[in-house]
DNA sequence: GTTGAGCGTT
């Protein structure tokens, strides 16, 4: 089972991969996305991080308030979207 | 060549 995170306050530069990277380091992680300007292509600073349930809890107070790249992240169980 | 609180697309 997973988990997804959503991540705010990232360095416009951030890529996926990058956050993949960085939050392997503190459980299991299967995946990231980077939340782009639909218009523009741009990063809008934020994304979501598809994460192991079981490590979830921990991913979130570990790296939530913790830097990356010079920025102070925002991390948080994401919101369940309207898939209902 | 920019910006800075937020919750996402097939």
């Amino acid at each position: 089972m997973t988990k997804t995170l959503y991540v705010g306050n990232l360095p416009w530069s951030t890529t996926s991969e990058e956050l993949t990277e960085y939050f392997a380091r503190f459980g299991n992680v299967i995946g990231s996305r980077i939340i782009t300007d639909r218009e523009t292509g741009r990063s809008r600073g934020f994304g979501f991080v598809e994460v192991a349930s079981e490590d979830a809890e921990r991913l979130a107070e570990e790296l939530n308030g913790s830097e990356f790249n010079g920025r102070s992240l925002t991390v948080n169980e994401a919101r369940p979207r309207q898939t209902v």
